[in-house]
DNA sequence: TCTGAAATCAAACCCGGTACGAGTTTTTGT
DNA sequence: ACAAAAACTCGTACCGGGTTTGATTTCAGA
C-alpha cells in the first residue's frame, strides 16, 4: 500500500543519492557542489536538504549501519560479547559475499578515503555506534568498565575496517584482502580478549609479528586467563 | 633578540584567543561569530584566518597536545609502552597539580562538550596521536598489530579524558576527579594488559564491577598470563 | 632615510546550510 | 466528486565560515 507520495519520495532520493555518487566519483567530493547535485538531479537546494541535512549525508547513506550494540544485546545466552563480535566479524570475513559490486564498493571507499571532511564524518557515526555499544555494556558492567571497553572494541573494528578498506583501495582483490581481514580479525579478538600484556616486552619484543594461523576458523577458544582484575588488595 | 614585529604578531595572536575564548565563555561556541571576535579584537576577519586556519582552532588551543607516541618512544629500556603510559597517567591522576585554575578550565571543558562540532574537532586532533603512536609501535610489532593496540590503548585514554572532564564539568570537585581518575587509570589499564576476557561472561557477569582498589599506587604488576597469542596450531 | 618584504585591511566572493512565502501536488473527509 | 488540509517543492534572499584580491600600512635592514 505504498502511497504515491512515499513512492515518489524514495525515487527521488534515489536519484540524488545516485547523481551525487556519480559526481563525487567523477571529481572527488570536494570539488562538488551540492548546488550542482542540486541541479544535476533536477530539484531546489532547499529539496535537497529536507532529503539529505548535510552534504557528507548524501555520500555516508549506509556506513556505520552496522549495529554493534544490537549484536551484543542479542547474542545467544552463554556467549560473552566479545565471542558474539567475534563471530559476526568471522562470518563477515569467511562467509559468502551477498552480491557486492567491487567497482562500487571501491570507488566510494576511495572518495571517502581522498576526503578529510568525509572520513571524519564517517568516524563520527561510528562513534555513535560505540556509544550505544558501551550502553548496553554497562548494564553487565560498571559504566566506566564499560565506556572502556565499548572504546577499545570499538576502535580495534574500526581499525579492522580501516585496514580492510585500504587495502581494497590500493588495489588488493576482494578475495585476497578478505582473507587478510580473516587473520586480523583473529588477532584483533586476541588483543581484546587477552590484552596486550603477552606482547609486551620490555626492551625489545619477544617476536616480531603473532604469526596468524592459516584458517582462522580452526582457532577456537583457548582456556582463559581466570584471574580477575585487580582483586582487592 | 625578538623582533617588534614578532612581539606583536604573538601579541595579536595572545588577543585573539583570549578573545575569543571570553566570548565563547560568555555564549557558547556556535552563538559567536568570527567577524565578532576579529572586530572584538580589532583585526580584520582576513587576519584572524591568517592565525587561526579554522573557528575551531581558535577554542581548541593545546588540545591534543600531550604526545602518546613521545611517551613511548622516549620510555626507559626494559619498560613496555604500556607500563610508561601507565606510569605518566598515573604521576597526572596522583601527582602534584602544576597550577591548574578549575574555573578556567572547566569553563572550557563546558565549551567543548556543548558544541558538537567543537568536540568532534577535538575528536579529530586526538586521532593524530594515535596515528602517530601506531607509528612507533610499528617499529616493534606488525604494522596490523601496531595499529590495532594503539587504537585500543588512544580509544581507552580518550575514554579516561572524556568521564574525568565530564565530572568536572558536572560540578565535582578537581581532587575528587582526580581520585576517580586515578581508580580509572588502573581499570583501563588492567583492561588493556590483561583484555576483556577476565571479564567476560556467558549469560551473566561474574561481578557488577571489579571493585577498583583504595589506592591505585599501591597496585603492583600481577604475574602476567604467559600464553602467545593464537600459537601455531 | 630609503627600499622591499611582510603584515594588514576592506570588500567582494564562494560554498554549505537555513528561512521565507508562495505555488503545486497528494491526501483525506465528506 | 470535491473542497480543505496537509505535504512537498520552488526561488530567492540570507547567514556564517573561509578564501581571494589588491591596495595600503609597517617594520627591517642597508
Amino acid at each position: 500500500m505504498a502511497g504515491l507520495r512515499e513512492r515518489k519520495k524514495e525515487q527521488t532520493r534515489q536519484r540524488l543519492a545516485a547523481t551525487a555518487w556519480r559526481l563525487f566519483a567523477e571529481r572527488g567530493f570536494e570539488a562538488v557542489t551540492v548546488s550542482e547535485i542540486a541541479e544535476a538531479a533536477e530539484v531546489a537546494k532547499a529539496t535537497l536538504f529536507s532529503y539529505f541535512p548535510t552534504k557528507e549525508s548524501l555520500a555516508l547513506q549506509g556506513v556505520g549501519d552496522e549495529d554493534l550494540a544490537g549484536i551484543v544485546a542479542g547474542r545467544p545466552a552463554g556467549t560473552s560479547p566479545l565471542d558474539a563480535l567475534r563471530t559476526h566479524y568471522r562470518d563477515f570475513a569467511v562467509g559468502p559475499m551477498t552480491g557486492i559490486d567491487t567497482e562500487v564498493l571501491v570507488s566510494r571507499v576511495r572518495v571517502i578515503f581522498d576526503s578529510p571532511a568525509l572520513s571524519s564524518a564517517a568516524h563520527a557515526l561510528l562513534y555513535q555506534q560505540r556509544q550505544k555499544l558501551a550502553e548496553v555494556l554497562a548494564a553487565e558492567h560498571g559504566e566506566t568498565a564499560a565506556a572502556l571497553m565499548a572504546a577499545q572494541i570499538s576502535a580495534s573494528l574500526v581499525t579492522l575496517q580501516e585496514t580492510f578498506f585500504r587495502r581494497l583501495a590500493a588495489g588488493a582483490a576482494l578475495e585476497d584482502a578478505r582473507r587478510r581481514l580473516a587473520e586480523d580479525v583473529e588477532l584483533a579478538f586476541g588483543l581484546l580478549a587477552h590484552g596486550l600484556d603477552p606482547f609486551a616486552s620490555g626492551g625489545r619484543p619477544a617476536r616480531d609479528e603473532p604469526a596468524p594461523a592459516e584458517d582462522p576458523i580452526t582457532t577456537e577458544d583457548r582456556p582463559r586467563p581466570t584471574g580477575r582484575l585487580r582483586p582487592a588488595a
